[in-house]
DNA sequence: ACTTTCAAGTGACATTTGTCATATAACCAA
DNA sequence: TTGGTTATATGACAAATGTCACTTGAAAGT
């Protein structure tokens, strides 16, 4: 018999997946949270064999329960089940060396067939994502830069940020002309989207 | 017997919400989409009892879909079935007369239950959003201030939003700074965010 | 009929932004 | 040790942006 933990912050999915994990005959769910917190607390009691981890939720993401699994040498196995193909989250999910990547966009018999597979330790990376491994843009800002753009995306004019960062309005200007240039835009709007869209902001 | 049809993209929770629905004895799935346009054509030929939608779909949302059973007048009742309280998305809905509206922030009973409510003639709403509609904050701006803000929010500098909207880049400067005064902000970025906060765009 | 609101516009102005050239100092790698 | 990168800065300039004060016509409300 598998035991299994099911973190999921959507009521809907967290509640038809509990159930119909429990219709497989090798498969127990021993308990399920819709807060990463709730989830730490739970798996330290529980130590269920297998942890299903979604990222985004309250409190603790879906990564941070596994790299605390990982920091306690616990025996659990981590699958992070997500809805993105987001190269940083799986950038951090392989180094928390979790037990498989799936995402939601996959029928609901994968995560079954996952959660089996990792039991005789395989590990089980969504192909989507080491395709875009290979190809991924990676953030060509320096962290400085990074620092500029992030007070630009809270609005703040110039000045501002200049005061911010206790820097002078021309080099923060400077700093801006610089990202522009590497992003190939020509106002702060267009690179943040940039950023956006890369994941790099929020 | 009840028969239904489920759109969701989430492939994860379509086939688990699926296979639920199918463990129910009065309920029978007759087919599922993970697209808009897949279901409206689906639905047009098995003509089931419900519709469950999604709103964010690729091609159709479950908005149109909605519209396109009311404007055919046929007799499935959609239930929409969606992650966030949105208000705009609320209100289109109660248009188009759904027979239910539930969050997927709510356990998959409640959307068994839901299906068998609709079924004797009830309609369903989530609570959180009633309770919204009453509270929320209505977006100040009409809608020729939203078009240049959305095209704002595009990266568009003033002339491109002129020309995109045939508008003078005078007018479209105007109706920017109606905006900023009626947000009470001093710039594009800042406008744009706290439209994006209150959920007026994206 | 009168008022308000909205859509659309113009022109002038000050301020902010974005660009560029250029400079120094620190650090890291070949 | 030489060169590249980063962090920081200045000054000058053009372009874009934001503000204000107006105007006009159409639609909607009372």
């Amino acid at each position: 018999m598998i035991t299994v933990y099911l973190a999921e912050d959507q009521s809907m999915l967290n509640s038809a997946l509990t159930q119909l994990l429990e219709l497989e005959d090798d498969l127990h769910v021993v308990g399920s949270a819709t807060d990463g917190a709730a989830a730490w607390a739970d798996l330290q009691r529980l130590t269920p064999d297998v942890a299903i981890l979604d990222i985004e939720m309250p409190k603790l993401t879906g990564l941070d329960v596994a790299d605390k699994l990982q920091a306690a040498q616990m025996l659990t196995k981590p699958i992070i089940l997500t809805t993105f193909a987001q190269q940083a989250y799986f950038e951090r999910a392989v180094n928390a060396q979790v037990a498989a990547y799936l995402l939601k966009d996959s029928p609901s018999d994968d995560l079954i067939a996952a959660i089996r597979k990792v039991m005789t330790g395989q590990t089980i990376y969504a192909p989507e994502l080491v395709v875009n491994m290979l190809t991924a843009a990676h953030n060509p800002l320096t962290d400085r830069e990074m620092a500029v753009l992030v007070a630009a995306d809270e609005g703040l004019p110039t000045k501002a940020i200049a005061a911010k960062l206790f820097l002078s309005a021309g080099t923060v200007r400077n700093y801006l002309s610089a990202i522009f240039s590497k992003l190939g835009v020509h106002s702060r709007l267009e690179a943040i989207k940039i950023a956006r869209t890369n994941k790099w902001l929020q």
